[in-house]
DNA sequence: TTGTAGGCGTTATCAG
DNA sequence: CTGATAACGCCTACAA
C-alpha cells in the first residue's frame, strides 16, 4: 500500500526533469533522444507508475468520460442498449458512467448536476420529459448532451428508432396475412414513442383502406417499479379485454415484447391457439422472444447497435441525429387468418 | 458555452478571498460569520457555481468513483446485479464507471489499469480467474477491490451466494417430492460457482443415501458471445441425451434459468409434459422465470440484495465477506413423482 | 473571522 | 534536446 509513483518521482529516479518524463510517457509528438526516452521507460517501468488520470484532467480538461442516464437496466432493452453503449466506449478509450434515473425528473436532473460535476465530457440521456432547466445549464457549458431512445424537445442530437415505421411494419405485417380487424396492445401514451406508435399502426390501417377502430386501441396499464412483470400485466389484461369482444381481432401488435408475451399467455390459457387462431406481434426483439411460447414474432429495434450509434454521434458529432431502420422478425407467432 | 464558474470566480465577484469561499461552499465545520456567508451563497447562485470535482480529487485523493467489471449486462443476472450495485451507490453519493469484461482475461487487466488511472476509490470484480498481477498491483496501491460472485483465489473480501447450498436445497426439493433419479443440467466446471454446485447436488443425493451417478451430470456445452441463447442450447442438447437413457431421471436440476428453460422446451416437444411426467428446477431466478411455460421454479439468487450488499461491504469493511442465504421459489415446473 | 500560500499530478510555454 | 515554471481548481495549514 504504497503511494502511487508520479512524474515526479521518476525524474528524481532517473535525473531527469519532470518535463522531459512527462513528454516521453504521454508520447507526444516531441523530439527526445532515444537515450534518455529509454532511461525513462525503465524508471516508469521499475516504479509501476499509472499516469494520474485527474491531474491530466484537471489540465487538459477533458476527462473521457461519458455519463449515461436510463431510467434502470434490468429491462432487458435497456441491458442492451447499455451493452452496446459500453462496448463502444471501451473501442473509442472512453469511460461509462452509469446512472439510473427510475424514471424520476428530479432526480435525472440530480443526476445530470453530478456528471457535470465530474466533468463528463458527454451525457446519453434517455428520459421521457427531462427537467428543461438542468439540460440548458448542461449544455451551456459546453457539454454535450444527446437525447437517446426517447426524444425530447431541446435543440440536441438525438439518436432513437422509427417507431412509427416500425409499427406501420408490425401492421402491414399482419395485413399481409390476411387479418383485417387488428388490435393494439398499448399502454398510456406517456413517452413519446408510444405516440409514435400508435400514429404508425393507424397509418398502416388508413393506408390498407381500414378505419381505425378506437375499441381496439387498448392504452390501460400501470406502471410500476417492477419492470417486466407490470407489462406482462398490462398484456394480460388488455387480452381479457380483447376477448369480450364479439367480434374480436384476429392480429394483435403490442407496445413491447413483455406485453405481447402477457397476451399470449391470457389467449393460450383461454384456449385460443397461436398462430392458428389468432396473430401476436411484438416489439424490440429482446432475447425472450425465442423462449416464448411460440416464439415471438416481433420488430428488432437493434437495441445494441442504438448504444454504439449514440455514442458515436455524441463524440463525432457528424451526423448529428439520426435514427435506426426497425427489422421483422418472423418467428411463430404469426400466421393466415382464418376464417 | 461559457467557462465554469471556479471558486476565484466567485471569490472575485463578491471580494472575498479564495479560501473564505471555500468554507462556505464545502461546508466544512469552519466558523464564517452568516454575513459573509450568505454573500458567498448569493454569488454562487448568481455564478452558477458548480463544484469541480477533479480539482477536489486532485487534493483529497478520492474520487468517490467506484469501478465495476462484470462479464456482461445483457444477461439478465448480471444486469439484476448491476442495478443494486447502482442504486446502493447512488444513496452513498458514489458514481459507478462500468466496464464489460466479457470474460477476457487480459480485457479485464485492462480494465483494472483505467480504473485505478482513474482513481477509483474501489473496485467491485466479478472474474473467473483474473490476472493476479493486476489483482495484486491494485491492493498494492490502496485500491479497494472487492471479488463479486465469483471468489478468487486472492486476499481480498469477497461477496457472493452460497452455490453449495443452493444447489443442494434444490435436490432436496426434487427428493421431497420424491424423485430418486434426478439428472443435473450443467456446463463446464469452469468456473467455482459450478464446480461448488455439482458438490451441493451430489452432497444432497449422499445424504439421502442416493449414489451420485456419474450419467446423470451432463456437463457439455459451448460457450458463445450471445448470452442466454446458447445456455438455451445447452439445456436443449443436455435434454435430448436425457431422453435417449432408460430409464431417465424423473427430476432434473439445471445450473441456471435459461438452461432449464431450454430442457424444458425439448422436453415437452417430445410430448412430455411439466410437471407430471418430469420436474425441472433452474436456478437464478431471473424475471422469464414467470414467462416459461409452465412458469419455472427456481432457486432464487438475489442477485439485486447481492450488489447492494457488495458495495456496503466493499465501502464499510466490516462483514468482510459474507454470502447470501439461497431461497426456494416455487413455480409449476416441479410437482410430485408419477411411477 | 478572514486571508495567504503551498501543493495535489499533469501539461505546456518559454528559455537555455 | 532538456529544464524551469506557471497554470488547471481545490483544500488547508498557518498567519494576520
Amino acid at each position: 500500500m504504497s503511494r502511487q509513483a508520479t512524474l515526479r518521482d521518476i525524474a528524481r529516479h532517473c535525473g531527469l526533469s519532470i518535463a522531459t518524463v512527462s513528454r516521453v510517457l504521454s508520447d507526444s509528438d516531441y523530439v527526445v533522444s532515444e537515450a534518455t526516452r529509454q532511461r525513462v521507460l525503465a524508471s516508469a517501468e521499475q516504479l509501476h507508475y499509472m499516469p494520474n488520470e485527474l491531474g491530466k484532467s484537471l489540465k487538459t480538461s477533458s476527462t473521457r468520460d461519458i455519463g449515461v442516464i436510463l431510467p434502470n437496466i434490468t429491462n432487458p432493452y435497456y441491458a442492451l442498449l447499455l451493452q452496446g453503449i459500453t462496448d463502444e466506449a471501451d473501442r473509442q478509450g472512453y469511460h461509462v458512467l452509469l446512472c439510473s434515473s427510475h424514471r424520476n425528473a428530479p432526480r435525472e436532473a440530480d443526476n445530470i448536476s453530478r456528471l457535470l460535476s465530474k466533468r463528463v465530457d458527454g451525457i446519453l440521456l434517455s428520459s421521457i420529459n427531462p427537467d428543461p432547466e438542468a439540460v440548458r445549464r448542461a449544455v451551456s457549458v459546453g457539454c454535450r448532451l444527446l437525447a437517446l431512445e426517447q426524444p425530447i424537445p431541446l435543440d440536441c442530437p438525438q439518436v432513437g428508432f422509427d417507431y412509427r415505421l416500425g409499427a406501420m411494419m408490425a401492421t402491414e405485417h399482419l395485413l399481409s396475412l390476411g387479418h383485417r380487424r387488428i388490435g393494439f396492445l398499448g399502454a398510456p401514451l406517456d413517452r413519446p414513442s408510444r405516440r409514435m406508435m400508435l400514429e404508425g399502426y393507424r397509418a398502416a390501417l388508413t393506408n390498407a383502406g381500414i378505419a381505425p377502430n378506437p375499441d381496439y386501441e387498448m392504452l390501460s396499464g400501470i406502471e410500476s417499479e417492477r419492470p417486466g412483470i407490470y407489462e406482462i400485466e398490462n398484456g394480460r389484461e388488455s387480452a381479457q379485454l380483447f376477448m369480450h369482444m364479439s367480434p374480436m381481432p384476429t392480429g394483435y401488435i403490442a407496445i413491447n415484447d413483455m406485453t405481447a408475451i402477457g397476451a399470449m399467455r391470457a389467449f393460450t390459457s383461454a384456449g385460443l391457439r397461436i398462430p392458428e387462431d389468432i396473430s401476436v406481434i411484438g416489439f424490440d426483439n429482446i432475447p425472450y422472444c425465442e423462449l416464448s411460447a411460440p416464439p415471438l414474432t416481433t420488430i428488432d429495434q437493434h437495441a445494441y447497435s442504438l448504444g454504439s450509434l449514440a455514442l458515436r454521434c455524441l463524440l463525432d458529432r457528424d451526423e448529428p441525429s439520426s435514427a435506426l431502420p426497425p427489422t421483422l422478425v418472423e418467428r411463430c407467432s404469426t400466421g393466415p387468418v382464418k376464417e
